[in-house]
DNA sequence: GATGAATGAGATTTCATTCAT
DNA sequence: CATGAATGAAATCTCATTCAT
């Protein structure tokens, strides 16, 4: 199983075949077949495991974040997560392409982390978030895909503290203006976040989107 | 290629054997031959093609969005981002299970986001964002994230339009939040979106991981 | 070895591995190695009880026929092959499936069958037949083979009476044709059965295959 | 296919491997599967052909019996059908080994023959056989069981004249005894051949079947 | 150019047998 | 003696690719 993933990581998929993995873990081929099904149970197997260590490092850092005030809590939570990615983020890539796509158990830690932020997120009515399961599903998903596309292509940048404080300002960006929205209609009263962002230095028409033009 | 796509779509990956290709698209393998240099051409070929309708969609919307403040912008930016995740949703997402991780053709449409991003925000210094690569390159991967795995997940409720609202209130959230932490140190005096999550009234407890306690 | 058979029965011969018979019997399949030198010695062994026992059955009911007159005898004796059939007619078919043709202890059975039959027919000079041990194991053959196909095939129909009267007459009537021939040459003076078969009052088209066409 | 007779023939049905198969036959293992959609379906053609071949060989026989007298019939009947045996005795005992006991092609043959023999038996009325079909199967399988049998452990007796002469008496025989049988109560007035039977030189209990005895 | 039969390396899986404990 | 984990030869089948027609 260690075997297979060091294979998966090095040499991606194609290359886990039963006789590699075999040779690779020591054993006979025969003796692979006592302890898993086949093929696939040896993949779910991994799989299972990569998903319980996320998890478990995931989790570790919760037990520290109960204690401290949002805005710090935030931070380290995102460190957090980017530490679940640093678990295995080649293992956690090849998972993913190799995984049948219904009911992988891949999903469990995403299910895992939405459930937990949609509880949090719910924990503070204060925030006024309507539907804190969409909330705590999107920034999940959001944290997330910043995470392993980064890992996959930019592995270095995952240390670069200026990535993590983007995702903490996408994660309170999110909760403060997702909050706003609730309490006030955007479209009549504009929030903090719009006012600020409605007024550029060029007046009206300098608020568009001006795609391709440097800075006017 | 056509073909590949729907075997693709339909059957999975393992169904595209370069037989049942030639065969859908009513060529003999031997012409196949022809046209590609191999299996992993086709699937290049078709992941080329895939990326290129995607890169066009978006396109095509940005054309409308160039004259739009940016508040009515984002919204129409995040409903042609979903637009181009559902081009095809599941071959898009095949592609990212077949393609070999390195040198991906599908990454091209995640830099092109990025890259009009980042220059869209650096249109707008009024917005205040110190590193606008970095903030493109992280929106769209939120974005990218929450399209592709509510794509993969829960294919109907892409069409949510409190999903829509959601991947707004995420990149506004962002740029406002992104664009205070340009301004002032958070640490000394908290912008408007700190300040509405900050303190709560009770003291002791509000040190506590409760989101919700924020002013009223 | 009951559990060989057990195994044989229900699922037939390739699930009978030398594991699954282990596991059935309850012994380790080391075990089973100090038993037998291996598995097709198993298999001779579980043919040479099945033989036994249907040598057994045979036995018994021969006690019984010793006394009787051959009309008598006959019948009874049919009832006794066709009991000797049943003592387990699958495993019965299995084993001639899985025997090597060669050396193989079913045959035993007809051997001592046919050896019976041909010392009857010698011990009854008054039936004529020239060749016993010919006839006798013409007779085994012909039974054993109407009784494993029938067992084979339709098995509920084994207790058909009729079956058995059939299986009586093929006897009775081979012993009266064949003892006439030795006789008289069937060329010249055509036998009782003979006579009854031989000429339709119809002239030409008696010539024709028209079994029925007889004396009335 | 012919590669695939000759090696069940010589080696067996365990050496008849698909690789084997493919050396002999002088193809690649990929061409093999060209054709054939596996082992079994390879098997399974082989036996269609196999029975096809006996159904010919009996089929150009028939033609020409019909023309005969019965007692003229009936022994080159027994002719065609050691013929039709002799097609490829080896393969069709191993054939029977291997094929899987339902729905089997090689029992076509045996139908084939037993309806034959029904049709002829209830074309004469004459011969009073009160079931014309368990007649037909009867006698069709006991031929067949001497047939097969004979081939398999004594191959050379299959051309001894005595051996045909034994299947003749074994179908007249039977017919004889089992139409008489249905025109008088056996119990009450002994038939011809019963008759013939219970008169030994030795008086009435000299008719008894004395097992072990020489001829007294 | 088009065809598609032929190829064969290689993948997965089974199972009789051994032998250290 | 009993055990059962380990073995690995061998079987079946797939599929990307070639090449003679």
């Amino acid at each position: 199983m260690t075997a297979t993933a060091q294979i998966l990581e090095r040499d991606g998929p194609e290359a886990a075949t039963t006789n590699a993995i075999a040779a690779r873990a020591g054993v006979s081929i025969g003796s692979l077949y006592q302890y898993f099904s086949g093929r696939e149970a040896i993949i779910a197997a991994l799989a299972q495991r990569h998903v319980e260590q996320m998890r478990a490092v995931l989790s570790r850092s919760l037990a520290e974040l109960i204690a401290l005030p949002i805005e710090a809590a935030i931070p380290r939570l995102m460190a957090a997560l980017v530490d679940c990615h640093r678990v295995n983020p080649t293992l956690d890539h090849v998972l993913h392409q190799v995984m049948p796509e219904d009911a992988s158990v891949l999903d469990e830690f995403e299910d895992f982390a939405a459930t937990i932020a949609a509880a949090a997120i719910r924990s503070h009515p204060g925030l006024a978030i309507a539907d804190p399961e969409l909330a705590g599903s999107t920034l999940t998903l959001a944290v997330g895909g910043v995470l392993r596309t980064t890992l996959r292509r930019w592995p270095a940048r995952i240390s670069d503290p200026a990535l993590e404080q983007a995702l903490v300002d996408l994660v309170l960006g999110f909760l403060a203006r997702a909050g706003e929205g609730s309490k006030a209609a955007r479209a009549q009263a504009p929030g903090h976040a719009a006012a600020l962002l409605d007024e550029g230095p060029g007046g009206g028409q300098a608020a568009a989107l001006k795609l391709g033009e440097g800075a006017g």
